[in-house]
DNA sequence: AATGAATGAGAGTTCATTCAT
DNA sequence: GATGAATGAACTCTCATTCAT
């Protein structure tokens, strides 16, 4: 296993577990044993437990951040870029769902400085979309930051309930795509 | 000092620690110290952390869940009815802001059954309303669930954003009557 | 058992290991076992193990220092003042042997700013009376940080005699005497 | 680098890092970087880092008696002998302030019983060569134990004050050897 | 023979909980 | 009934030592 290896192990590992029990309920030979290393090994790829946190955090959302990013239809319509954005997050959310439960659905109260700035840049980059739409006369007329949170909202409450989905109550690509309409009325004039 | 206030005292500075510093970030001689009772005495209201933190949350849940309940248009339209949990919901958050910051924006890894019985009761409650709706054919035909996301997670994401205002940023009444119309354009036909 | 007494047993628990085991042999429950207490109460008393080493040094060192001061011969000869220093501290080194063993045969790496401002200051006492006393020709004309060093080493090297002595080895109170002579034909004019 | 070198370049990082940071607080990969040797390698020269430092200070302690012995004036009067024993101290001190260092100045709780045999015959040394000078009625009547602990006193003494010299305040040649001279006058008759 | 990444025992420390006062 | 000093289990982290390369 390579050095590279060694360290994806223990991020992965780290993250089904804050996942299954938080950050706090997770001990740190846990992590080690889940990834199949030694305690002290953790320590060599990062410095404390806190800094290990944080670098998921950060390797997640900028991961995120770049799966809705790349190629973006900068210059399509609102609704078009609208569409890109949540099929890119539902995509990604739905590749990873662990990495989404844990961005989303957990507090982050460890965060430093550093992991909350990259925390407000993925939230930024909505704001401009939802700007751009707005000159376009496309949305409502609300305090962007107010839209902003409406989507994020929906997403996170869709996604949530997709989450907790046991047995037959899953839910289904169709659903995600009605729940983009709901979200796309809830915003546009 | 009665018994019962000594309870509140408790349950108060539990609230506003929890929401400062998280669960597991408040020690208990310090919500001993904030409820200016000694640390022994709050194992004689509550059997742990643990218990306290649970009987935190259903209480609370349940005074939202009577705020939105009491005296509810039972006999009103969907709109009508929206618009009363919304308000509702609303009211009760912007009164206690700490208590729903507790409930909406914290991962609550230590909730026992009873309190998740409990969180699904609030959650039912909606699911009901949603269901009548959709018989009176004044919303779109998803499944429930997803409506509630959809409504649950707007609230929350708007109401985020107003806790997380700082300085000239707020938002304003009317700001959340723009959202509740918003919530409402999301899931009506 | 009060407080300080607790404090106390503490001190001289941690004091006993140092001298047997030294700083870095002494794990901090074998300090709480022989003192008696719970590995935890330690904290209650000293922030950390450095904190406890540091504190039990310059309480040493104060003793010490009072002891040797108290109702000092301000006036009187050089001799007899030099009889006063060298009485004083093999008395206090008598009666407090262990003290003295941690003071003088042990390495202080973790001697934090106070402490080494405290240790410093036994020796600018010293300095002062050897000043005096040259002012007065009873000295030799040498640096008077020298003679310091050549009237403390000759303690220190007594002291060890004495410590290390067992069995039929001991040094006796005449040969301290025999020492003080010495080392006052080491250093006067 | 042949093995002995390499030994040799162990042994000398070691020491100049127990001087800096104490034994306990140098780790032995440290000790590896400043060798430039890999941390395993060490394990190849010695069995631990107990074995490491036990060896350390047998070879300088056997250093400093060979030197201290080499063509000694076995039959020359006591103050020659002195004279030979306290200058070739001071030379090998002076050319080896770190092998001083250590050896003097730090305490050893690590030393097994062959270190500390090897830290007797030093010591026997000078004792034989006190009750030498005894026979010819040069010292005062006191135990040889006790004079070999004042000479070795004021040499340590006097030394750290050369140690502990920063700027301007060094001992100088001179003063050591006004040392020597109070040495003598403290144990002769 | 040499390396240094990996190891895990053991260190210092915290904090939910207890119980003598 | 109320207190808060005391507790010790369990945590995070270090580092002497090993061993696959």
């Amino acid at each position: 296993m390579g050095e590279a290896d060694k360290r994806e192990a223990i991020l992965e590992a780290a993250l089904s577990l804050f996942v299954e029990r938080g950050f706090h309920g997770t001990a740190v030979p846990l992590i080690a044993e889940r990834a199949q290393v030694g305690a002290g090994t953790i320590y060599r790829y990062f410095e404390s437990k806190e800094t290990l946190v944080n670098e998921l955090y950060r390797e997640l959302k900028r991961s995120l951040a770049s799966h809705v990013g790349e190629d973006f239809p900068t210059s399509g319509s609102p609704r078009e870029q609208f569409h890109a954005f949540w099929a890119r997050m539902v995509e990604w959310a739905t590749k990873n769902p662990e990495a989404f439960a844990f961005l989303e659905f957990h507090s982050h109260d460890y965060l430093d400085r550093s992991s909350r700035k990259v925390g407000r840049q993925g939230r930024d980059t909505g704001l401009r979309m939802i700007e751009y739409a707005q000159e376009h006369h496309a949305l409502k007329e609300a305090p962007p930051l107010l839209l902003v949170g409406i989507v994020l909202g929906i997403l996170q409450g869709v996604m949530r309930v997709k989450w907790e989905a046991q047995g037959g109550l899953a839910v289904s690509d169709e659903d995600l795509s009605l729940a983009e309409q709901c979200a796309w009325e809830a915003i546009r004039v």
